[in-house]
DNA sequence: CATGAATGAGTCTTCATTCAT
DNA sequence: GATGAATGAAGACTCATTCAT
């Protein structure tokens, strides 16, 4: 009497969580095409060929799935961020590089949302960029003083040489988050990073010995 | 009796001229902030200071607002490039970069707009991309393969190192076109444009002899 | 010094009178092809080749411009039945019809407006019924019976033949008045007032002697 | 499994053509008063007694409204005088005139919207036209003609004749549908059709044997 | 007197959200 | 739970009227 009720109510619970995520998967696609502005209930519930009503058994209305979206997008960077482990040498940082593309890729209308309505939603920049983009930053910052300290890193401004990093790393894929270039292949994607840090490091010019 | 009238016209069309700059001043100010989506003909009217009604008198409409800005702002970045003279050396280089700053940054409403209903719109997308970030990537990529072949640059993709390029030049202004730090000094300008290019020749990394 | 102001006062109006009926003219022609709720008073003064906001020094506003076209119409229209003299004979009645049509096609504009708001709105509807078709229903009525009595005219319901004379008379030139067709000459005017007179009095039967 | 859907689809379909016909019957009823375009989109919601954005998902916009009842008035018409058969002698064309009025006040806002527009509309002018009163106005002059070579009908132009029938056919019912005079019982309405054929076969004129 | 730029109330239409079935 | 019809507030745009020049 304790048991069914509560296996039902498991799988009753599993049923939704597939529910939102299917929504989610959905929304996130018109987003990503048109933006929220441009996007109605509409379009999201036949993307998600689910009734426009049923839109809002499972979600609180349409920001409310925005904000689902972005959070959860900020929650996976974030993941990949913790479990990064100590960068030691110019190959640990490719590594993390591809991981990072593989991961913006994996959920292409996830990212391109994210990015696109920090741009313009006050709430949704302050939501990913205190929670994300700064504490990124400053893992990077700190890398990046440390080599400079340890002498492997010429001195320069800490905080712009981190802001190059970071813009050099989402460079590559810029065109493929806006849907202008297709999705590279796993050989692309590391060639890609290889490059960045290629040329982070040492830039583009041939130094005489 | 052919003097007067001649004048009055002249007078008149400055006029219009004066009026169609201010509309489009204030809807560039409230898109960037809000995106154009989210920017109602009311908020137009009232960050220019006039009735609703007068937008139409010299727009056709919203989206004509959008498109003249769009253009407007293209037009001068695509005027930069073309006096873009001859580069002949580093320093050629960083006058360029910080002569891009200036000009990105001393409209800022209109490079914002530019920027974020390109990432949204397809058409202001194709019209801005085939019109001019098209015939600047070629440039900048005529350059690198020029040097790549004289010698002084490393042998890379051309294609991925001008895209590279392009971003690291982005990348110091992206969260001030964002509005999140204010404008920098001209100072504050030059020191930006030295370091893009410091980075993006020599990389961070010190290089034993 | 009473002289002088006096021939000023009445050349002003005399003026003042011309640019009415030019506007009135110009306006007629408008409302007559689109009715009066799809014209813009931004049309009447580009017809009348003034600006916008001269209508008004002449006119009280869009209304009073309809509502004097129909008045002037109207009192064209009463003007010729009251100078009907008595109806001797058949060609009388020819003359008079004949008389009708050239009344009705002379300002096509203001006929084909005033027909036309009346059938759309009540209060002018009234006016003209009030003041002008109940008058001349009544004379053809008082022709009617008149003529029933004298045993000329077999005996009828007299206030459906009228409505039958009226609706006959008007008949041959309502797809001219609606603009299907050409303005008639003088001679095909005739034509039209003959048959009609005609098929009114005996109808389109041959009558077995 | 198969028969619920079918029906339930069934029933939705039959629910929305109710809807649809509600809704042109409270525009036409407002159209008819005031014209197609001194109504608002309000007026026809609140006569329909549904909410204004609930016509859009019935219809396409207020003009569809319109053009709908044009059609529907139209299709009405032509089908009377598709049914009509040989007119052998006087009483079948007494029972068509009857028919007629009784179809045209039937649905008396459909019939006076759809002369109203026609008067000032161009194209819906030109699809009744061309696709009902050409037709009819034809079949009549096919008989007009066919008697007047028989020997029954004084010989006059076809063309003019026709017009005069179609006048004639309508004049007994103006006022109704404008709206001046009360529906007309159905023994008045045989009386008008009698009426109308009577002065239209042998005029109101006395003729000496 | 004449102008036409400016106004803002009013119109058609869209769409996020609710709720009866 | 699921549906989708209904709602009405809000938005883009029009146009009669006013008024400074």
């Amino acid at each position: 009497m304790t048991e069914q009720p509560t296996q039902t109510r498991v799988r009753r619970q599993r049923r939704i969580e597939r529910r939102k995520k299917e929504i989610l998967r959905a929304a996130a696609h018109v987003f990503a095409e048109k933006g929220y502005a441009n996007t109605t209930t509409k379009e999201i519930a036949a993307a998600a060929d689910i009734a426009e009503g049923t839109l809002y058994l499972y979600f609180g209305g349409k920001r409310e799935i925005l904000l689902t979206i972005v959070h959860q997008t900020q929650t996976t960077i974030e993941a990949m961020f913790r479990e990064a482990g100590e960068l030691r040498g110019r190959q640990d940082v490719v590594d993390l590089v591809e991981k990072g593309y593989e991961l913006l890729l994996s959920d292409l209308p996830f990212t391109r949302t994210l990015l696109l309505e920090s741009w313009i939603d006050e709430v949704i920049l302050q939501s990913f960029l205190l929670e994300n983009l700064q504490r990124i930053s400053q893992q990077v910052k700190g890398y990046v003083i440390q080599h400079m300290e340890e002498g492997g890193f010429r001195a320069m401004d800490p905080g712009m040489v981190t802001r190059m990093i970071l813009a050099m790393f989402i460079a590559p894929i810029l065109p493929i988050l806006r849907g202008i270039e297709p999705l590279p292949t796993p050989q692309q994607r590391r060639a890609m990073a290889e490059m960045v840090v290629d040329i982070l490091l040492d830039g583009v010019r041939i130094r005489e010995a």
